[in-house]
Parts: structure tokens; C-alpha cells; sequence
DNA sequence: GGGCTTCAGTAAAACGGTTCCCGAAAATAG
DNA sequence: CTATTTTCGGGAACCGTTTTACTGAAGCCC
């Protein structure tokens, strides 16, 4: 055992031979080094107040000289019991989360609250599907754990070091969720099912897709296509999930995929969708895409509108689906809102300039109401529900239906 | 002074009457609980193999029955020395981290790169503005650190507990950037000036900004807007800084503001796009956007075409910017390409569906391998530098110039 | 100049785990 | 039946700080 047992002092050798051992300083080094207690040069840097500024002015600069570049956070956390970052959790995918500008701005409001707390921000990915993704060489590390079998993903909010959590759109019975209850720390939901006694912010949703469908019907729409977020997660077990690579166009709705309806968000919009249309007598036809993306809602629009021709209008679970009809109504040489109305969902704040009729949510005074609710937990506050207010934004993405 | 000094100890009374102290569960308890080593707890966790099935199954079942939901990630990072999470630092406002489709798109790949080996993404954003934001109650615990004066960010960069850095887009001389090379942690540079020795990934901005300019030059245009990124973090300072409030129109650009052009990708692609220009003898106007948002730049593009009649194109050093542009053409009743022409930057998904021609980069992709050199360096692996390609994408807001 | 209150700094116990390394028991070999 | 290997689990040091007293030395007051 080469454990380097340096005589008591031995000032003359640079302790390190050459280059092996590039132990990392700690505290405990420039205390030594100084001939004074750990506790003291802790306290130059947590205490100012508790030394004299001469001897407080040499430690910080011998720890200069050593390169230390102050107490290991680790440690610090440890010892202070808090963290000092909370956790994301969002379960559904990557692409998701950063696809969406929805997403994108909660999370901006959520950091700015934490930022005011001097709290961090620690994303945790659900893991991506299987995707394209070339086989990675290693996977090190002794991973079988038997019976958890955790999906990974579960596992980082095991080991994720935080203070509390947020969690955004989990689906309902989510492992994910699950896994973050358990830790039993501290947790705000965000856009989804609401859990006894956990915080809560979401927005009306169904009052926001009901405004969003009765304005089409009130233009007189009565065959009306819907552009959906995904129902739920997509079921790797099971052959079931929405037909992919099956005779079934994608983004089809089967019985079977609908009875996996499991994002609550998704419920709630195509809920007060079918309502609002029942009531008016008119039909709907739905479509779910796989992801939140303009393409795959090209994609979806173009298909809708070649099979079901009597279609005049859209309604479209989000901004970023809206877009991408309206490039498939673009595509297709329609004219909007002459041939095809689209109405959308989120409001992102490109849509105003595309004028895209859509249903405003406060996206970022989400996030950054989340945060406050979550400091607000931290600091042994309690647990509150809040639901914000949507609001139609009518732009020129809508009209009557032609005669 | 109200020091509590509790006599030496009165066992007959439960310390905290009722509910108060439930400290937390440790493995120690469980341990204790099955009168097991805690090393066997530790080992029921993290090396099953370690010990007889029916013994982990024992020591899970009671840990549930604790409530113990599995070793502290601190502590369990700590004595690993491994924090299990690397941290992104942004220098620029959390406005536009979060606004930038772009910003949002790299995140996304980065994050994917490292979920794959099981690493959290901390997020530490620069503070923001002095924005408008009531004045907190609290600010509580001695914060007064004396000379050290940490601008907040600093310090956050100071006490992350991660294993590496990225940086992104980082102004030149940032306190940021100084506070994350200080740390002596691996560190991988996006998009910013380069560091010696310090691993990198970036663009070819100059190449992607010098297609863009040509591709106009081409067109025929011979006086271009220019709707620039920020040239630099706000000077909090001076006065200085783009004028704001004076009698100057938001936007312009004072030799004093050009002196402080410190982001390397504002100054890249400005530097090309007025290389370009000079060699064919057409003249740029040049808007300082505060904000990367579509209504910065449509005011900016307002005011810009107002006061310069004679712009018949506008390069724009985001799609984002090119948005808010394209919104001020329809204000303004301008035909694009027609009567104006709009190019962008970054290629951000949803400029295709707007038909916007821009600099295509790989932003995710950037963001993936952004990912992956930091793992190398955590593995031991050597700093790498990386430019990436861009790609002009002509698309229908470009066109030849009216006669 | 003695008691009393600051001041500066310290000793030592946590914080909650992980991990070598070592024994004993059980299994296998000879 | 003894020698050897495996299996199972424990002992104890250690990860790098923070913090709660506590000590000695000054300073203060009359």
C-alpha cells in the first residue's frame, strides 16, 4: 500500500514526488498550514465577523497559494442538511420538455424564483425512448439491482441532491412520481393530476380548451380535427400505444390508446373539447402526436385533412402543434382562416406574431409561482393548490366557416 | 441574549412536546433496527451481491417500514467524491437561456448526453437585471461577506455541487466564467471566446454570418439592418451601456456600446456580416437587441425601417430576432420578401414552417457533444476543441431586391 | 485589582454514508 | 476428516465541513 504516510513534517519535501497524488486541498490543509484551527478558516469564509481581518486576510490568501477555492460544497451541504438546489422532474420526454417553449418558459420563471433564493436548479430527465442512439460502448459499474429494476430514471431522483422537488406533467401513476414522493421531501406538481395534501399549480385547462372549441363552433365549425399531446407515455411493454408501423396511420386514436389517457393535461383539454362539441352537435376527430413538435404535426394535419376532407377547422393542443398545421394548411394551399381555422394552446410568445389564435396561460408566473410555493415549503409553509386563469386570444388563425 | 441553555437534560419530558423533532431516518437506524452492520445496509443498496437475498429483502422491507427511502445522495456523494451532477453556467440573462429556442435545444442535447451516464443537469443562471420585482421581506443569515463582495452568481458558481462545468455563451472576461475556472474542475467551453487548455465546442459563426450577408449581397440588397444579440452584459455601473431612457433610440449603437462587445458570438458574426458588406460596398445598420424576443426586435425593426427608409433587407443574428422582424413587416404592410428580406440564425424547428431562411447550426447536436466531452474529461480524457459547421437555408422571406 | 463581559480562536462531535479489509461460517475439495 | 475456498457480514476509518460549547486573554468599571 503506497498510502503516503508523510513523516509528522517535512517541510523541505513538496510532499508530492512529481505528479501522482494530486490530492485535492480541503480545509483542513490550510489550517495546517497556518497553524490554526479548521474551524477558524471555516469561519473566514462562512463568518467573517468571527476572526480578526488580519488573520482572516492571511488565510484567504494562503488558501490562494494553495488552491483552495473555498469549502467543498458536498461537505458544506452535508453538514448544513440542506442541498441548496431542488429537482425537476418532468416525466415526459426530453425532446418534451425542451421542445416545447411552454416548457422552456416555465422553467425560466420557476429559476428566476429559486435564483431570488439562491437555490439551484437540478434537471431530471425521465429517460428518452429508445431512439436512434448508437449502442454505447461501456455501461460500467455493477447496475443489476434486482428487484428495484429501477428504470433509471427513478434511480436519479433517488440520487439527486436536492431540497425538494417540482414535478412537471407527470403522467398519472407514474413511477416517476412515485419514486419522488418517496423521498418524502418537500414537492410541488405542476400541470397535472393533483395529489392529496401535495401542492399544486396548474392552470384551467378545461375552461381554456372550452373557449378554444366554442369560439370555433360559434364561427360555425362543425367538423372540427384535434391536434392532441400525447395521451401517455408510450407503453414498451405492450404492443399496444398508438399504432406505429402498424396499418393504422399514426397518430390514430384507438379505444385501446385512449383508455391510457394518462397526462391529465391531455384529458382535461380533449374532456372540454368533446364537450363543448357534443353540445353543439358538431364531430371531432382526433389525432395524437407523439411529440410536441411542428413536424409531427405537419405530419398529423396532412393526414387528417387528406382523409377526412370535410374538416375546417383545428384545435390543437399546443403552439408548437398549431404551427406545424398551419405550415401542413400552407403545404396544402389552404388559407387560413378562409379554408382552415387553427386555434392553439399555450400562447407562446411566437404566436402573436404568426397571429395564431390560441388560449394564454401565464407560462412563466407558473414557474416562478411553483418555485415560491416550493420555498414556501422549505421554509415549513404549507402545502397550497392554486389554479391560474387561461384567456382566448382571438388573432387571425380563426374565422367563420367559408359556405 | 435569550441563549437557550436547556438544563443538562430532563428525560422525563419529551424534549419537543408532540410533534416536533422527527429527524430523519438513517441507515444507521435501519441497521440498528435489524442489529445488522450499517456496511451491510449500505451494501443491501449499492451491491446486492454482497449479501444473502432474504437479508437485502429484510433490510429493504424494514427500511420501508421506516420510511427510509434509500442512502442520502449527499452523503453517499461526499464519501464518493462524486456529485453525480455537472452544472450549466450561463452568463447571459435567464430571459434569453430560456426565451432562445436555440438555448433551449442545446440544453436538450446536453441533458440527453448526460442522462446517459446518470448525470444531474444543475442549472446556475447569471442574475438577472434589476428587473422589476418587489423587494424580498427576508434576506436573512450574515451574508455580508467583506471583500470578496461576490456578485451572488459567483457564489453560486462557488457552491455547486457538481462535477464539471459547462459554460455557455459567457461574455469575454465574465466574473463567471472566472469563478467556474477557478473551481479547478473539468470544464467545457460553448460557444464564447475560447480558453487556452480549456475544452471547447463551438460554431462557425463567422462562416454561417458571412453566408447570410452574401446570400443578401447576392440578392442585390446594398443597405442592410442589422438586428444584433446583446454586444454585452449591461454595464450596471456607468452610465454607459445601450441607451436606454436618453434621448438615443432604443437600440442604437454608440461607439462607447461598441467598445463593450464582449460576447465572442455577437462579435463573430457581426464581424462577418460587415466584412461582407465592405467588400461589396453596401452599408449595415446596426440595432442592438437588449432582449433575444420577438418584440424587442419587431420594436427594433420599427423603428429601424422608420428611420432608415431605404433597408431593404435585415440580418438577423437569431431566428428569434428574425420573428419579431417579420412581425414588423406585417406591421408595416411590407411584402417578404417582396419589399423586405429577413434572414435569420440558429435554424431554430420552427423557422421552417415560417418559411424563414436562416443559418442552420446543430444546436442540439452542439448541446449532445457538449455532453459528452465533459464526460470525457470527468473520465480522465483530454480537453478537445470542437467547431461545428453551419448551413445557409434559403427559404421564402429571402429575395432579389425590388427595383 | 477583582469580577465581568467581550473577543479570538479552538476542540471535538456530528452530518450520513461507503469501502477497504478481515473473520467466521459454510461449502467444496482432496 | 482435514485443507481450502467461497460466502456473508462486520469493524472502523474516512469523506470535508460546520457548529456548539468552551478557554484564555484582554478590556471595562468603579
Amino acid at each position: 500500500m503506497v498510502r503516503a504516510s508523510p513523516p509528522p513534517s517535512d517541510p523541505a519535501m513538496p510532499a508530492q514526488p512529481a505528479v501522482s497524488p494530486p490530492r485535492r486541498v480541503t480545509l483542513k490543509d490550510i489550517a495546517r498550514a497556518l497553524k490554526v484551527s479548521p474551524a477558524t478558516v471555516s469561519n473566514a469564509y462562512n463568518r467573517p465577523d468571527q476572526l480578526s481581518p488580519q488573520l482572516r486576510a492571511r488565510i484567504l490568501e494562503t488558501a490562494l497559494a494553495l488552491g483552495y477555492s473555498g469549502p467543498d460544497p458536498l461537505a458544506s451541504s452535508l453538514r448544513r442538511g440542506r442541498a441548496g438546489a431542488i429537482g425537476v422532474v418532468y416525466d415526459a420526454t426530453l425532446s418534451y420538455a425542451f421542445a416545447d417553449p411552454a416548457a422552456s418558459l416555465f422553467l425560466g420563471g420557476l429559476a428566476r424564483a429559486l435564483e431570488e433564493q439562491s437555490l439551484g436548479l437540478l434537471l431530471i430527465p425521465s429517460p428518452q425512448r429508445p431512439g436512434p442512439q448508437q449502442p454505447g460502448p461501456q455501461r460500467t459499474g455493477a447496475q443489476e439491482t434486482s428487484e428495484a429494476a429501477q428504470p433509471a430514471a427513478t434511480g436519479r431522483v433517488q440520487s439527486a441532491s436536492v431540497d425538494g422537488f417540482v414535478v412537471y406533467s407527470a403522467s398519472d401513476g407514474s413511477e416517476l412520481l412515485k419514486a419522488v414522493l418517496g423521498r418524502g421531501l418537500p414537492v410541488v406538481l405542476v400541470d397535472q393530476s393533483q395529489v392529496e395534501g401535495v401542492a399544486y399549480i396548474g392552470i384551467d385547462d378545461a375552461g381554456g380548451a372550452r373557449a378554444a372549441a366554442r369560439h370555433l363552433l360559434d364561427l360555425g365549425h362543425r367538423q372540427i380535427g384535434v391536434l392532441s399531446l400525447e395521451f401517455g407515455p408510450p407503453d414498451p411493454g405492450e404492443q399496444t400505444g398508438p399504432a406505429r408501423g402498424t396499418e393504422q396511420p399514426r397518430g390514430t386514436v384507438t379505444a385501446e390508446r385512449e383508455a391510457q389517457l394518462s397526462y391529465h393535461t391531455t384529458a382535461e383539454r380533449l374532456r372540454a373539447y368533446r364537450e363543448a362539441a357534443g353540445e353543439a352537435g358538431a364531430a371531432l376527430f382526433v389525432m395524437e402526436a407523439q411529440d410536441n413538435t411542428p413536424q409531427e404535426a405537419e405530419t398529423l394535419a396532412l393526414e387528417l385533412l387528406r382523409s377526412t376532407p370535410g374538416v375546417t377547422a383545428l384545435l390543437c393542443m399546443s403552439d408548437v402543434l398549431a404551427q406545424g398545421a398551419l405550415s401542413a394548411a400552407r403545404k396544402l394551399g389552404l388559407e387560413v382562416p378562409g379554408s382552415l381555422s387553427v386555434v392553439g394552446f399555450d400562447d407562446v410568445p411566437s404566436s402573436a406574431a404568426l397571429g395564431l389564435s390560441s388560449v394564454h396561460q401565464p407560462t412563466a408566473q407558473k414557474g416562478e409561482l411553483a418555485g415560491r410555493a416550493l420555498v414556501e415549503l422549505l421554509a415549513g409553509g404549507a402545502a397550497r393548490e392554486l389554479i391560474l386563469p387561461t384567456r382566448l386570444m382571438v388573432r387571425g388563425s380563426s374565422g367563420p366557416v367559408r359556405e
